[in-house]
RNA sequence: CGGGAUGUAGUUCAGUUGGUAGAAUACUUGGUUUGGGACCAAGGGGUCGCUCGUUCGAGUCGAGUCAUCCCGACCA
């Protein structure tokens, strides 16, 4: 490839709408462009790199004896009817109708698509267990997209469906695609991604992971304990915390004129929020139903764990006069009984502490809920905290950073095997219904994400395995003969060599051409300048400038050839 | 769906009390330069998001609408 003909204008200063380095550089390089909310066209460079992507990931599902199949994009909403999810998913699935009136949807994830594509051709066990996976298009109606192409309406997707016996199959299985994501990371070039308990979500099932790079622009939070290693969403995060003994004092009532807020209530009591209860207000989606959340002052609610506990849809409650609450003296004593109540395990262990009257200027305080409230159910709904209570090893040593999911595997178990009726006559003559796991990874957010954390004040540093090109030719003075005549050469020999070279035969300054190679960034550079040729040499450098040595032009070809395997063999995974 | 912002040249942005549409950059041509975003000269390129209104006259004022971006809500 010439530069002089490549497509996708290079440009000194980014969109003022770039928040993030890597859309910045992939809209400055030449990669991407903007065709709609969350949609985008790649250029050469992109995609080039998505292919690498997709390549390593085909190589590595085939590795674990996956199947590459397609399944469409389009999609008939009956068949989404099978699974339920047609009408359980909202505006998220782009629905449409086709000429004779027929609903359609855009295929968003394809459990459907697959369990359809197998349950015919799974009739015997003597099939299972079989992998099968595809890597193409989805769509989701996102709300909101961002971030270029982290968060995008159309993306490409690996995703991969196995189906399973028994459920200790399916396991087996899933610590084998848990190593495979291992080895797509490192050969990627992002090694330190990080496997994380997650929640489920609309996929259904039990165990599941994600995958994360962490950095401070992702869009998810993950708890972390760096003492004995556990990591989850904090969708998924146990909360636990530590509350000191204090001496139990009687109930009494206490007048808190107009002290609304936490630390309203706190200040005037002259005690801290950690000795108080806080009370959390939604309604369910349904009908507006009220869900009251109690737990300790300090604490928030994770939604998500509510969302789990309740089994259904919330969203922050709209107070009004007729609900026989008082806001900002909410508590637990003497609330109307057509409330559903949620109290979190932190208030377990609580001895005396504040909580409202449900009396327009009046708090408790001294209230034990075993003592004032009788038996009541605990459970975990609190956002995990940082410097909070390990779950696994019980140290005070959570720490909380963000990340970007760049994978993720679930065991879905029988939820679509069951709604849509796929069955197989096992062994021992009778039907069953197969086990799945699905396993999944966005091949344009993998992309970005690489470039979030591998580049400099320049442009994206590309780890060999997934550049665009393996090898970038400068000549600078293509009005020297020589520069010019070597330059062809060294073009030809290393196309002949088979190494993947980018060659900038303008004829422009040293300045934009080596400020358009940082932005492509390409691992490898070679300059051939009339500086050099006077002694005979050209440069040869790395992209990180890890080096920069002078060769002969004939030792160029061996030279790269020798440095693309030594990169590739770093980011080779041993086993 | 809430809160905020912005729509003018390919891109980044100016545009005064309402009076013929501007710059930089990129692009084309010619010349001079030549190792980190050079210079001179001459060019091409815009229904000022859209609609309606006020006005002799609207990029500018008013109303509406659409779109994009950011923060939330939401999110296999």
């Amino acid at each position: 490839m010439k530069v002089s003909t490549l497509l996708g204008e290079r440009f000194k200063k980014a969109p003022g709408d770039c928040t993030i380095d890597s859309h910045a550089f992939m809209v400055r390089g030449g990669y991407i462009k903007s065709v709609g909310t969350g949609v985008f066209s790649l250029y050469q460079p992109a995609k080039r790199i998505t292919k690498k992507i997709e390549n390593i990931l085909r190589e590595e599902m085939d590795r674990i004896d996956g199947q590459e199949v397609m399944f469409p994009v389009v999609m008939p909403g009956s068949l989404w009817q099978e699974s339920g999810r047609f009408d359980s998913i909202g505006s998220e699935l782009l629905r449409f109708k086709d000429r004779n009136g027929m609903d359609m949807v855009l295929g968003m994830t394809h459990e459907e698509a697959a369990v359809q594509l197998a349950r015919d051709a799974a009739g015997s066990y003597t099939k299972y267990p079989f992998m099968i996976y595809q890597i193409q298009t989805k769509f989701r109606d996102e709300p909101r997209s961002r971030g270029g192409l982290i968060r995008t309406r159309e993306f490409t997707m690996k995703d991969a469906y196995s189906f399973h016996t028994s459920q200790e199959d399916l396991e087996r299985y899933y610590k084998i695609a848990y190593r495979s994501y291992e080895r797509i990371f490192t050969r990627c070039g992002i090694p330190q991604v990080v496997a994380v308990k997650s929640d489920s979500g609309m996929m259904g099932g039990r165990v599941s992971h994600e995958f994360m790079l962490l950095t401070d622009i992702g869009e998810d939070t993950i708890v972390i304990c760096p003492d004995c290693g556990y990591r989850s969403n904090s969708e998924a995060a146990d909360s636990i915390v530590h509350n000191e003994p204090t001496e139990i004092r009687p109930l009494e009532e206490v007048h808190t004129p107009n002290y609304k807020t936490i630390e309203e209530v706190c200040g005037f009591l002259h005690t801290n929020p950690v000795n108080s209860c806080k009370a959390v207000l939604y309604q369910r989606n349904a009908d507006d139903s009220l869900v009251i959340v109690f737990l300790r002052g300090d604490l928030e609610v994770n939604e998500t764990k509510l969302r789990n506990h309740i089994k259904a849809e919330v969203h922050a409650a709209v107070v009004t006069d007729n609900m026989g609450i008082c806001p900002g003296f909410i508590g637990p004593k003497g609330l109307p009984s057509n409330i559903t109540v949620v109290y979190d395990e932190s208030l377990k262990t609580m001895n005396s502490f504040v909580a409202g009257a449900n009396k327009v200027d009046y708090h408790y305080v001294g209230m034990n809920i075993a003592r004032d409230l009788g038996e009541v159910e605990f459970v975990s709904v609190a956002k995990a905290v940082e410097g909070g209570i390990c779950p696994v090893c019980g140290k005070h040593s959570i720490t909380i950073k963000r990340g970007i999911e760049v994978g993720n595997i679930f065991q879905l178990g029988t939820k679509y095997t069951e709604s849509m009726n796929m069955q197989y006559l096992d062994s021992d003559n009778t039907l069953k219904y197969p086990i799945m796991g699905c396993y999944g990874i966005g091949v344009g957010r993998m992309m970005a994400s690489i470039c979030e954390v591998s580049h400099d004040k320049f442009g994206p540093i590309w780890p060999i395995t997934i550049a665009p090109w393996q090898v970038h030719l400068c000549a600078l003075r293509t009005d020297n003969e020589e520069v010019r005549k070597v330059a062809d050469e060294l073009y030809a020999a290393l196309q002949r060599a088979g190494v993947e070279v980018i060659f900038d035969d303008r004829s422009i300054s040293a300045g934009v051409m080596f400020s358009d190679a940082d932005l492509l960034g390409v691992p490898l550079r070679v300059v051939v300048s009339p500086r050099t040729l006077e002694r005979g040499a050209v440069e040869f450098s790395a992209r990180d400038k890890s080096f920069s040595e002078d060769l002969k032009p004939e030792e160029v070809v061996e030279n790269a050839k020798r440095k693309i395997a030594e990169m590739t063999a770093a980011l080779t995974p041993e086993d």
